[in-house]
DNA sequence: ACGACACTGTGTCCGCTAGACACTGTGTAC
DNA sequence: GTACACAGTGTCTAGCGGACACAGTGTCGT
């Protein structure tokens, strides 16, 4: 079990371990100078700062004032660190008042609560990209292994959902739905930028595009002169559809 | 204009320019060997075959026989070529039937044909992801910078709610937030892989961590033992959900 | 015709990344 | 008190994106 050369038979499993608290740390040798803890913290710290673009073992390392390798011995691999940094930086799961005030009410309260938390932690929802693309063919794990508080959140969100007439499936699915709608909304609040434009930060560019792309793009080429908050729109927007598109299936399975 | 050291503000200018076939190819000097779209068509040929990650300047010029640098005088930046990649992927836009199919319909359709485009490039979601991790605090573009094959597939989409009581604007967050589901979904069925389990592929590893969790996390252990498919579970389930949302809207607009 | 010059593709270099491995020193268990 | 497991370090490799100098090549203006 405590073999060294027993590898994981995929990497996650090593994640696995670490999350979940079932690395035994041994009790012979020199005292452990750090803890997984204590450099996921500096992690964290470091990513809310410059990014997740940022994190490197070199650059967590030094903050600490140890050498890239010692950490090594704390974590695996880098994807291991990410891992426990998410776990951390997401933290408890929240709460969302009584039963009473409703699933929706809930649910949404939960949907505004993981944003209050990304936006604390912008580099939240990439970490999952970042594994996507290192790896080979296919990444480390499709979502990234998901620790207790992370599994925590979600139960909270799936709770909310019990008692409707709705699978555990369903439930999930439901849950899933929003958290990806929270995803793809979350980059445009933090960097503030369109989802869509026609790709026209300058001016100039914009004219020489739009001079021969009026008719071939009429909805677009229209919107482009419009000046909402397109972060705070598409946000908004798509949580009350899906929130109604929830609403309805409930409706109809507790009639 | 053309003068060398006048670099572009932003890095994805250049990609902007490229795109859009702004970039006037000079007729002075030796004939060129390659051109951007050859050198593209390489990538995508790599990225269908090996994934995303397996894209690198020296690969896809190994793949044409030239050196990396070669690539450079076609493309600025690796995130060009991806650009580019993605573009050519993509294709153009579909044809969704006649108006008379209804909204819905089309609109649906449009997310198939979507679907359909991902599977035969499965990397094609991941490229914007890939774009945020590498880059500084603030990424070369939230999302990427759209090619004209993607920009008309968004105004196709757009076009089908075109007439419903919705603003430009809902137009496009409608889009978006389909999209980002097709997007979030899209990993799942690629990979196979469950998008929240209690991330335990291992049976060994789920009895030991189920046992101390199974009232902590009561709803999800619920789940871990059903056998449904999550991935088309997830996207048909949500899919249906924001129609049924955008359909209550419609409705309430055209009343 | 011819030289100036803009351009293409190459070779070399840099700084960076994740990680393997061998090593020294340290602390505990027998 | 000694054997051994472990902690942290230094060195190394393979690979990455990309800057830059260079040699060869083709097209202009004269």
């Amino acid at each position: 079990m405590a073999a060294p050369d027993r590898r994981a038979p995929q990497d996650y499993l090593g994640a696995l371990e670490l999350l979940w608290g079932l690395r035994q740390p041994s009790s012979l040798g020199p005292k452990r100078a750090l803890s997984v803890r204590q450099i996921a913290e500096v992690g964290v710290a470091i990513a809310d700062a410059q990014g997740l673009a940022a994190i490197s073992m070199q650059r967590v390392a030094a903050e600490l004032d140890y050498t890239k390798m010692a950490l090594y011995r704390y974590v695996r691999s880098k994807a291991e660190l990410l891992a426990v940094m998410t776990d951390l930086a997401i933290g408890d799961p929240p709460d969302l008042g009584p039963p009473e005030d409703g699933w929706r009410t809930r649910l949404e309260r939960w949907a505004r609560l993981i944003r209050a938390t990304w936006n604390r932690h912008p580099w939240l929802p990439h970490v999952s990209e970042w594994q996507a693309s290192p790896g080979a063919v296919r990444p480390v794990s499709n979502d990234r292994i998901m620790g207790p508080n992370e599994v925590a959140w979600v139960e909270t969100a799936t709770s909310t959902l019990s008692g409707l007439g709705m699978s555990p499936q369903e439930q999930l699915d439901a849950v899933f739905l929003v958290s990806a709608h929270l995803r793809a909304t979350q980059a445009m609040t933090t960097y503030g930028l369109l989802p869509w434009t026609l790709g026209l930060p300058h001016e100039e560019m914009l004219d020489r595009l739009r001079g021969g792309h009026e008719q071939r793009f009429p909805t677009l080429s229209r919107l482009a002169a419009s000046t909402h908050d397109p972060a705070h729109s598409a946000f908004e927007f798509g949580l009350a559809r899906i929130l109604d598109g929830l609403e309805l299936l409930i409706d109809k399975r507790m009639r």
